[in-house]
DNA sequence: TTATCCAGTTTGGTATGACCAATATGGTTC
DNA sequence: GAACCATATTGGTCATACCAAACTGGATAA
């Protein structure tokens, strides 16, 4: 957020490159010109070049797999998220961290199921009775419930019709997934969790704002406390 | 994500540097060894150290201005924001990604106010006083104005005592701040936004949460019909 | 003693050129 | 038309060198 000193080569290789993914004149899932090649083009050393990419990667503007070409990839607010995961997942390991994500997706799914009472359309609801349904005939079988007790909130990220949402979504349970790895599933926790989904459904059918709030909201406390208890953390 | 053919030598630094960070064995906001050191402690070529770094950069966990040595920078949730503040750069761009990220903002704080009715402790309210008299204060000095306003809001996000919370009010506002920095700020306009933030205190102090979330609501309808119009975007 | 200044050293930024191994390519064969 | 192979490309890494800016410590001035 200013003039820094910004005499560095590749920067100016970076800012190119982005104007050009931005502009579609590199276009999107193609693979970047050859090292060799961008260097003539930038009249740069390879090195300069290199890092540019190294950047560009870092952003999620392009992916390079270890041989291969890196690929212009047009950032969406998937790619944000997924460029923020390697930084979050320290964050997971400082004390607290993991109580403080999980903190704030209670509270954003405590918005979104309000709204989700309010507005919810047709197409809304019968998306939601379906990922329900989904989720009633996994009880028994845990791997399967995981993804539809997933899908299901997933829905509710989705009624806003704003691509930020799924993309939050999307984050929460890829950064939380390893905790919930290490945890028991039981049937008897994935009926709980089914009747704790269709206790929501229920209130935002009839519309009931604060019920779904409530609802929610005794769902995710009732699932940190088996998570609290699994990890041994202190209590909130 | 897992097993991708992940031979990169510099991952390996990076992966040492980030436990050394993490476990304070590198101490916060000391600078990093110099790259011929690492070179050599690494066992690997400059080349490698120097990517490594600048991976590290990029994720966040050290800062490195042109021709100084890399600040360590143990990360933390703003860390988090800002590195991906690039990317969101993008974002933001694209047809719809203003009215999106503002979008996701309104929804935030609509949840933040709730809880504020609901939960806000004796300090909040006085803080959230404070921050509503400087911002009185200050409804004839624009520049000034801006800076109270956006300290208001920011109180809101401190209220969940949660370290993420003013972590995504400084991306809201940093992301933000070119947008209104292109926008006619009159003493009207500041009154006008200062007799909302004291509707919301107002409903706050009461304990009425429906009645915070629809000042909130009508407060950044307002500002954002402001940015609308300024812009000639497209209505909702 | 303390602040200032300067020369020599360290260090980051960039450029070359080279080598390896894995990939991509295009023609050949079946 | 598919499988195959020799060859040219290309990304990953290394070693080396040079420059200019930053740093260091001691000499010098206040």
């Amino acid at each position: 957020m200013s003039l820094d000193t910004n005499i560095r080569a590749a920067d100016a290789i970076v800012a190119e490159l982005e104007s050009q993914i931005a502009s579609g004149r590199l276009r999107n899932k193609s693979p970047l010109p050859a090292e060799r090649e961008l260097m003539e083009q930038f009249g740069t050393s390879r090195t300069v070049v290199r890092e540019a990419i190294s950047t560009l990667s870092n952003r999620g503007l392009v992916e390079s797999k270890p041989r291969f070409r890196p690929i212009v990839s047009k950032p969406d607010y998937a790619t944000v998220l997924s460029a923020t995961g390697n930084v979050v997942r320290h964050l997971l390991n400082e004390p607290g961290g993991v109580k403080n994500l999980y903190q704030s997706r209670v509270f954003m799914e405590c918005g979104l199921v309000r709204q989700a009472a309010v507005s919810a359309t047709k197409t809304d609801i019968s998306d939601l009775k379906a990922a329900l349904e989904a989720n009633k005939n996994a009880i028994n079988d845990s791997e399967e419930f995981y993804r539809t007790d997933n899908a299901f909130h997933g829905v509710l990220y989705q009624i806003p019709k704003n691509p930020i949402f799924p993309a939050v979504h999307e984050g929460y349970t890829s950064w939380l997934a390893p905790q919930w790895a290490q945890m028991k599933r039981l049937p008897e926790r994935n009926l709980a969790n089914y009747q704790a989904h269709k206790a929501i459904l229920d209130a935002i059918l009839e519309r009931d704002a604060d019920a779904a709030e409530e609802a929610l909201n005794v769902h995710l406390k009732a699932a940190w406390e088996y998570v609290r208890v699994t990890f041994d953390m202190d209590a909130d």
